[in-house]
Order: structure tokens, then sequence, then C-alpha cells
DNA sequence: TTCAACCCGGGCAAATTTCCCGACGGTTTT
DNA sequence: AAAACCGTCGGGAAATTTGCCCGGGTTGAA
């Protein structure tokens, strides 16, 4: 018996991954979670053999979140899951020490199966996205935002949300010194000079809009 | 005979607006210009009966050289034209002066009757956005830009661009510190906090890419 | 173990942002 | 004609951010 709990903050999408896991007879969602803190606050109360992990989450976002819980409990096994196809936020997923990725596109099937292995303590990714990966890989540089570190990305994120430096800090529990670090490190790390064109070129990345 | 100057960066757009009017008799493009600093050296030159003006220029763009040319020549004839169909480029051209305002998608025939109706002093609006301006001019703060003054959009339009402060001061010929006013005033009016909510709203309202 | 990378944040000078202000030249109103 | 606006241009001053350098703590890999 595989117990997860189950981290989206849209209801329906829970119930829908409920739905599905439960079709097996060993496996088992023990327990949801609607937020970031919700989360946390679950994993107090008990240890699930894996915890399923939608990234977009509002707030801290589930990079952070992963983050986090590692510190925490740096065994914990987490099959993130996002609606991006981009190779980006997989591999900053991974970076956080997320086990899997899959994206909310893949099938059923698919999914049962990184539950399973990422439960044994194996890595999976989205075979829909893993060829593009392996290219950006091969590539590198071919994607700037492939430079910044998983934190860079998270503050990256809230920024691009229109967050403000003290807001941001807030959100992950770090001085505003620190992000304000951080904002000055993205940008240098991208080319970029203003935020306007940190802007416009998250755009073009496609993690934006 | 209507004596026209011809303003757009490209050169084989010119030649295409060049052909177009010179199959009327009573129509000649007396002199083409590629930037704005070429247009108003051509105008130090002759002073045409029109003045055909493509608002996407490089540098100060379109809006700040019809600002110029009407501050030497109130009487000047200005007839702009963009590819953009949003009313909002349609409505600053006017608000600075210019007697008519055609897309570029428009037909032959349309260009060519609003070449002879600015020349007659008439204002005129390309049919294809007419419907589309009127409507945003009756809910009037659907779009919260339309708040924004001529000189403001000319700065915003220079700020997306990812032009530094000192750069705009530059190209338009103002104080820096003029500029940065006119930054915070457009985040005021647009109720912006940030640089990229900025951009995004900017991107929103179809102002970028 | 050493090394590199990441995270965190202090420091500090220089630049920018934020707001408020007055001046000037047009337009419109009365 | 006077008054009331509006847009443009910029100064001033305080608050904040930027740009860049630093060092210390972790962690994972060579």
């Amino acid at each position: 018996m595989i117990r997860i709990l189950l981290v989206d903050d849209h209801a329906v999408v829970r119930e829908g991954y409920r739905r599905l896991l439960e079709r097996r007879a060993d496996l088992r969602v023990e327990a949801e979670a609607a937020s970031a803190d919700e989360a946390l606050q679950r994993l107090r109360e008990f240890t699930p053999d894996l915890i399923v992990l939608d990234l977009s989450l509002p707030g801290m976002g589930g990079i952070e979140l992963a983050r986090r819980i590692l510190q925490r409990q740096p065994d914990a096994r987490i099959l993130a899951f996002s609606m991006h196809r981009d190779p980006l936020f997989a591999s900053q997923a991974m970076r956080a020490g997320a086990l899997g990725y899959v994206t909310k596109s893949s099938s059923p099937e698919v999914l049962i199966q990184a539950v399973y292995k990422v439960a044994r303590g194996e890595r999976i990714l989205s075979p829909d996205i893993a060829p593009e990966m392996a290219l950006t890989l091969l590539q590198e540089k071919a994607n700037p935002a492939s430079e910044l570190s998983p934190r860079e990305f998270e503050i990256l994120r809230l920024l691009l949300d229109g967050r403000g430096v003290e807001e941001i800090g807030n959100l992950l529990n770090i001085s505003p010194k620190t992000v304000q670090n951080g904002h000055y490190q993205i940008k240098a790390k991208l080319g970029v000079k203003t935020d306007i064109e940190l802007a416009r070129l998250a755009m073009k990345l496609k993690l934006i809009d």
C-alpha cells in the first residue's frame, strides 16, 4: 500500500487525481492539501510514501515547497506535475529535489507508472517532454534561464507575478536583501538590463502568460 | 499636384507606396525619409503638401516626429499609418496632431482617398478600425492606457523597448529627470506597481510583441 | 578531503524611484 | 479678458533599489 499526499490548489484537479489513483487497490490518497502551508501541516501529522505536487501553487509555489519538504525530510519522495510542457520547469523541479516530473496532459497510465516508480525511489520524466528536455540539456546554453538556480527561478516566478521584493521576502522567509541580490543575479545571468526586458524575455521563454 | 514626403524605415514599403501613389497623376512623392532625423532634414529643404508617416519608426518613433514637425509647422498635414490595428495607436497619433490614420492592411483605394482628404485638411480614420475605435472611446475607461498623454505614451513605448531612462532622454531631447517623472506617472495612471506588471499590462493591451 | 555550487545576507556608493512642487504655454470656459 | 485646466518640462528631497563585493554555512560530487 502506497500512501499519498496530494497537493494542488484546484479541488477538481485533486478530485480527478484521487479517482484516478484510487482505481488501483494499492494506492491510497491519504491526505490532500490546497496550499503549501496546508501541505506542510499535513506532513506534520503523517509521513506519506509519496507526495504528488502541483508546481503551480499560488504563493510560495511548488518548487519552494519541495525545497522545504526536503529540508525537513531529505528522503521524501516527490512527484511533481505541472501544466507546463517547457523542460525548464522540469529541470528546475528535479534540481530542487523532485524525483519525477509529469505534465498534466500526460495519460493516466503514465501518471500511474510515474507514481509507482517514484514511490520505489526511481527517477522518472514525462515522456512527452523528455526528448525536448534532452535536446535542451545537450545544447545547454540554449535557454539562458537554465543557468538560474532553483531559488533564483523561484524568485523570478514571483517577480513575474508582479510581487514586490518585500513581499517575496515574506513569502520565502528570506531577507528582502537576499531577494534583491537574487533579482540582480537573475538579470545578470539572463543578460538583461531592465525589468521590462526581463519580462519580455520571460514571455519569450513562455514563463509568463 | 500634391507633393508628398514619405517616411518609413523600410525601403520596400516606401517603394510600394511610391508606386501606389504615383499611379495618380496629381500625386507626387517629392521626397522619402528612412528615419525621423532624415525626415526633419527633408523638411528643411522643402515643404510638402502632405506627410505620410509610419508610426513605427525606430528611435524616437512616429508620434514624437509628428509632434516635432507640428511644432515647427503647425499647419503641416500628416497622414499616419501603422501596422497596428489597435485603436490606441490611432488615438494617440490623432491627439499628437495627425489629421488621418490608416492601417497598413488598408486597401489601396482607402489609402489614396485618405491622402486626398488629408491633403485637403480633412480628418480621416481607417475604416477597419473606426468601429472599434468608436466603441473604445465610448467606453472611455475601457483601456487605461487611453489616459496617457501622447508624451507619456511615447515614453512608454521606449521603455517597453528596453531602453534606459538616460537613453530615452537623449532620444526625446528632454532631461532624464522628465523621463523619470513620466515613467512614474505612467505607472500611476495604469495602476501598476512594478515595471514587470507594466510590461505584462502592455502585453495585454498589445502594445508589445 | 577538496572543490564547486547554491543559499543567505551584510555593506556601501551610486543610481533610481517616489512624491511634491512651480513654471510655461496652450485651450477652453465663463 | 480673466480664470481654470491640461500637458510638458524639470528641480528637490527622502526613500529605496541597484550594482557589486564580500564571507559563512550546506551539500553533493570528484
